[in-house]
RNA sequence: GCGGAAGUGGCGGAAUUUGGUAGACGCGCUGGACUUAGGAUCCAGUGGAGCAAUCCGUGGGGGUUCGAGUCCCCCCUUUCGCACCA
């Protein structure tokens, strides 16, 4: 702070200056007492829904990137609320979850004491940021009346038969002792921990979302988002077409057995050499010959024992041979069936065919074990027999070779073809394949909702009738995870033990509690019904408010917490709760913020504090320089020096207010400049470009403010709602002091005249061979003969353009172009 | 490896919509005013070279055009996703 903390200097004695702290402490106590953040949600003639991701609230306190990022949304809330909406902006907290029960873990404290003294001190940062939240709203994930419907809405995708429970191979994190869903692994690492991901067998809860992957993936194409968020959905869902073929073999016990591979080019099953299936895969038992078993064996525990990051990152080809042979159904001849760790279980059928002559990978494998290779496409200047140095995996060039009837057929017309030909034995069908998984959602963790599930002897899975819900979450002091892929709860016999609601005999409690990412798959569709006990969202204000007009948040939710919410909202709407299937209508993706160049983290000790800031600077100021120092949408460099620009801005502005004059009437050219500023901001706003909003106002401030001029009170009054949205209680605090009734924020957002805004003569701009040789000042409207006669009367011009004009490009009010 | 985005003064960044004055705005820096003082405030200046006319400048190289930061081709670098996805 030493370079930010050096401006409270004593002040002239007899001005009134801007300070901040008073101004802002006196409008959020006014606000508070009015009411004026509240939003009549029953009455509200035009809804507008402005929500931003919330925090899960850290025993360090809000970070400078939350401020970023809620200030962002609220700056667009306010707009959009002096433009004539209602504006509904709540903000609650996400509580639950690993992040903070490691934390407890760590400081040695319960999350039940620990969660509210965060709670707490992020409400007083927040309050102090000075957003226009109406606290009335808020909600905590981990309050029982909120993980209460967390429960409900398990029950009903339970009900609809979306959720099921099944033993699978399932990430497991060594160190957060719980499995993970497919989204929060990364690279084979744990997305939190950074911990290398193992596999383990057990029985899980999974929701089916890969039933919605077409409808989830078909919605992208109508929906607002940031076209970055829509592309990485897109890759997580994966579609890929292509064909599912299945190859005869012969197991050892001498029976027939059918080996199912994927393929996105059946094309090249004349090229089909191998096989290889997955380590894993459940048919290799049955194929392996005795002469191979051993050195199978071998081959799969080293794969198991292998972390999966090494065996995803590692190209180097290994692999073993079965000794078993399969058909290939286009070339009915035998070949060699194979296992290596380049086929992944968990993609398609865990099973291959190889093409080494068209496939880079089955390339590799082929040329390392000798396997043949075959040309059965080839481009242009090419035939059947140019050799393959590589694979040749050019589609759109490709004509088919060695290919029986099918050679001379073009790629896409023979992957066509040749499946329809197969399907009529039966060999093969064709195949849409989504990469995305059902998702796992059981945790065998302390922290979150219990799922609400009995096992009873008698009667099995039976779900909490909704009547008993929630199923609290019990306070015990013996909450530590262990090894043993059991939970915490399972230790607690008196907690666990409970009567079956259906036949009333002791049952079991499922001690498993749900994945956080499912408190914030429908939080949005909760707060405009906080408070409502006996509905998890109310029929007519949902209809109301929802889908959300507007929402901001980090990309770095893209796969998980969007898409899960769509999902969520899917299924509700399925089951006709909601009348939406899509629950945002626009979504951006906000920037991040470094600081100084670098990331800020807690290790390199360069984290923003922004009650420092605040206290020092006055949150408006941080507000408009978090806005002012990079685009919205691509975060920036927070440095501390710059912060006293926007500082400066609003001690002028301040400053401005007290000095102007109502004598005589405003000057023309700066009204013009107004009106442009105007019109610059109303449209930056709205695409989120806010750095150059403050920009244009700063700008405004200097024609206004030029040369020691006092400006007229015209000429500054506007002023006031257009900054409010970035520094809203300065901007309340002029509009009282400038004789505005109630809240700037109940007035109307300037109005633009583009009559006023027009300069009458412009300088045009005089060209010689497309290069600028002068400019001149010209009427607006001056035609093409009247430029060229007043551009060849500039020496400067005339210098250059000593030949008679061959040619004259004239763009009109822009410039004019003399090519000699 | 594949895909996206980006490369502009000392620094953060404008201008890319529609090819038409490159460097808005801010920080920093320089000079000045007011001052006992200035790390406050205000005014003026600030891409580079040159006394000047002028020339050179948006990662590098080509191209299209009267005119290119902007469009096209090749290359380099950074960065973020995805990554043996069959």
């Amino acid at each position: 702070m030493e370079n930010s903390a050096t401006r409270n200097d004593p002040l002239p004695s007899d001005a009134v200056t801007y300070d901040p702290s008073a101004i802002e402490q006196k409008w959020q106590r006014i606000w508070q007492e009015r009411g004026t953040n509240h939003t009549d949600l029953q009455r509200a003639q035009r809804p507008f829904y402005a929500l931003m991701m919330f925090p899960y609230p850290s025993a360090e306190g809000l970070h400078v990137g939350n401020l970023f990022a809620f200030t962002g949304n609220d700056i667009y809330g306010r707009f959009q609320r002096l433009i004539g909406h209602n504006l509904f902006e709540p903000l609650g907290y996400d509580a639950f979850g690993i992040h903070s029960e490691n934390y407890a873990l760590k400081v040695g404290q319960h999350p039940m004491d620990l969660i509210p003294n965060n709670i707490a001190n992020f409400q007083r940062q927040l309050e102090r940021a000075g957003l226009m939240v109406d606290w009335r709203y808020k909600l905590t994930t981990t309050d029982p009346s909120y993980y209460k419907w967390t429960q409900w809405l398990f029950l009903q995708l339970f009900e609809q038969g979306l959720a099921y429970k099944k033993q699978a191979a399932v990430n497991w994190c060594p160190d957060c002792k719980t499995v993970l869903a497919n989204e929060q692994v990364v690279g084979g690492l744990c997305e939190r921990s950074k911990t290398p991901v193992e596999q383990r067998l057990l029985e899980q809860w999974f929701f089916r979302i890969s039933d919605y992957a077409p409808r989830l993936l078909e919605n992208l194409d109508h929906i607002d988002w940031s076209e970055t968020t829509k592309t990485a959905q897109r890759n997580w869902i994966g579609r890929s077409e292509g064909a599912e073929i299945a190859f005869e073999a012969e197991n050892v016990a001498g029976g027939e057995c059918e080996i199912r591979v994927f393929t996105t080019r059946p094309d090249t099953i004349y090229g089909a050499t191998y096989l290889v299936l997955a380590p894993e895969h459940p048919l290799v038992d049955g194929l392996v010959k005795p002469a191979e078993r051993k050195r199978l064996n071998a081959y799969r525990e080293k794969t198991k024992k292998q972390d999966i990051i090494t065996r995803k990152t590692s190209t180097e080809k290994t692999g073993v041979f079965t000794g078993s042979y399969a058909i290939n159904p286009a070339t009915e001849k035998q070949i060699p069936i194979w296992v290596s760790d380049y086929v992944l279980m968990e993609y398609g059928t865990g099973a291959i065919m190889g093409v080494p002559g068209h496939d880079q990978r089955d390339f590799e494998f082929a040329t390392k074990f000798e396997l043949p290779i075959v040309r059965v496409v080839c481009g242009e200047r090419e035939d059947a027999s140019t050799p393959l140095h590589e694979a040749f995996t050019e589609c759109e060039s490709g004509t088919l070779v060695n290919s029986g009837m099918f050679d001379g057929f073009r790629v896409e017309a023979a992957k066509k073809a040749i499946v329809e030909l197969l399907s009529k034995s039966g060999a093969a069908k064709p195949i849409v394949h989504y990469r995305l998984h059902d998702w796992c959602i059981s945790r065998q963790r302390y922290w979150g909702p219990p799922i609400p599930i009995i096992y009873c002897e008698a009667c099995g899975v039976v779900p909490v009738p909704e009547k008993d819900l929630p199923v609290v979450l019990p306070f015990i002091e013996d909450f530590k995870p262990d090894d043993s892929g059991v939970s915490p709860l399972a230790r607690h016999e008196e907690w666990y033990r409970v009567e079956c609601p259906k036949c009333g005999k002791m049952g079991r409690r499922e001690t498993d509690v749900s994945d956080t990412f499912l408190d914030s798959a429908w939080y949005f569709l909760r707060y405009p019904s906080v408070g409502r006990d006996e509905v998890p969202f109310d029929k007519s204000i949902t209809k109301k408010w929802l889908p959300v007009n507007s929402y901001i948040g980090g990309n770095e939710h893209a796969v998980l917490h969007l898409l899960y919410s769509r999902f969520i909202t899917m299924a509700l709407h399925d089951a006709g709760h909601l009348e939406f299937e899509e629950p945002f209508t626009r979504f951006r993706a906000h920037g991040h913020i470094i600081r100084e160049g670098a990331k800020m983290s807690k290790t390199q000790g360069n984290i923003v504090n922004p009650d420092e800031y605040i206290e020092h600077w006055g949150a408006d100021a941080f507000r408009t320089y978090l806005m002012f120092l990079g685009p919205y949408e691509q975060g920036g460099d927070f440095r501390d020096q710059s912060i006293s620009g926007p500082r400066r801005f609003l001690d002028r502005m301040f400053a401005s207010v007290q000095s102007m004059s109502s004598d005589g009437s405003p000057d023309h050219s700066v009204m013009r400049k107004l009106h442009q500023t105007i019109r610059k901001v109303s449209e930056d706003i709205p695409r989120l470009s806010y750095n150059t909003a403050v920009a244009a106002m700063m700008e405004y401030m200097n024609v206004l403010r030029k040369g020691e001029r006092t400006p007229h009170r015209d000429e500054v009054l506007p002023l006031i709602p257009l900054v409010s949205p970035f520094a809203p209680h300065i901007a309340e605090e002029l509009w009282e002091q400038t004789g505005g009734t109630g809240s700037v924020f109940d007035s109307a957002w300037p109005a633009f005249d583009p009559a006023l805004a027009m300069d009458d003569s412009i300088e045009l701009v005089v060209q010689v061979n497309g290069r600028v040789r002068g400019k001149i000042t010209v009427a607006r409207d001056i035609g093409e003969k009247a430029a060229l006669v007043a551009a060849l009367a500039e020496p400067t011009v005339a210098k250059f353009a000593v030949d008679t004009p061959k040619k004259v490009i004239f763009v009109p009010g822009r410039l004019i172009n003399i090519v000699v």
